[in-house]
DNA sequence: ACCTGAACACCGTTCAAGT
DNA sequence: ACCTGAACACCGTTCAAGT
């Protein structure tokens, strides 16, 4: 664990961090091995004793954007009052910012999967926390009540596909608004909408 | 109008038929301007008396792509048949089924637009008429009513985010269903409980 | 164990030159 | 008007060689 190299204590740790770097910097097709070894002050070669390839990079990148993405939206939940009842919609609306504050490490998060139809482990524990945040949010709301578990999974999934359609057509600029509290009102007018949908249900 | 080379009678059509082929045969990343020249029959410099720059073409594919989107919604609607008043929730169906066939095409229509800034005219028109399939099929649900132009807008939108982010996860694996059958079984589901916020607001 | 420099086969883009 | 070939500065990836 934690490789030390006489150059850079932590080569691994700091590609990973230069990468985000160059991705915020110049997008995806900017990303580039060299351009993350230039950033980190190492040969263009070095990158690959801690990555096979350039997709293994991007996939440490996107397991690290989940796990931020968890955190963000708990961080989200707990500095904003909302009403009684709404947690999930207002877990939607920290999803959507987390999206609109790192639209390329969000792209990149969703991109990474198609490539290699191999994800790691790593990458897939990382999603699956994420994803975990809205299943135990749909659990929760049911409280009490006997749940068909088969009936969790799919709100579950209408839940992730309404926050991931939101934020995605926002960081394309496909639905108009643009600054972080006009994107909030306008995903809490759209969940609004499913938030029905899940009561009548 | 429909410029004839002595070589290829419309080599701008041509490439973007060539783009198309290259784009389902090697993705996103394997769609290089000299991949296209080649599958189309003349020199790597050929395509720059069409398109600026690689992102022209790839505008250009976005631009064919989101008529072909259109197309694809009025025929399913056509060849299936379905509950009166289901009728939006099956153009979503249609619109996801679009992305599961023609995946690359889906991912790069929505990643068009991100790259340059001004889209074109042509790009936005081509756009705006797969939209206005789900703002008519909003309006047109209202019908006789009295309505709210923001609220149809709002209406429109959330359709839009959950026929998009189903169709994204979906493509990306993130949902579990894979083959066309079961993946629209999954829409249905999961825009019927969208169906029901509808109905209720 | 970790890093480097040279090498190879690709790119996007430009431009003088051909028909 | 449309197309080509050579050229430039980039890539990803490999590998022998250095410390």
């Amino acid at each position: 664990m934690t490789p030390r190299s006489y150059h850079h204590g932590d080569l691994r740790r700091s590609l990973i961090r230069a990468a985000v770097i160059v991705l915020e910097r110049h997008g995806l097709e900017g990303l580039s091995l060299r351009a993350v070894a230039r950033q980190a002050k190492v040969s263009h070669a070095a990158p690959y004793h801690h990555f096979a390839n350039r997709d293994q990079l991007v996939e440490a990148v996107a397991e690290a954007g989940f796990a931020d993405l968890r955190a963000f939206i708990i961080r989200h939940l707990e500095t904003t009052t909302f009403e009684p009842g709404a947690m999930l919609q207002e877990a939607a609306v920290g999803y959507v910012l987390f999206a609109v504050e790192h639209p390329d490490v969000y792209r990149l998060m969703f991109g990474a999967a198609l490539k290699d139809h191999n994800p790691s482990e790593a990458l897939l524990a990382s999603s699956a926390g994420a994803y975990g945040l809205i299943h135990g949010g749909i659990a929760a709301a049911f409280q009490g009540q006997p749940v068909d578990e088969a009936r969790v999974v799919t709100l579950a999934r209408t839940c992730w596909s309404i926050a991931h359609g939101v934020a995605t057509l926002t960081i394309d600029g496909h639905l108009g608004a643009t600054d972080p509290e006009a994107v909030a009102e306008q995903t809490r007018a759209i969940t609004g909408v499913l938030w029905q949908g899940l009561r009548a249900g």
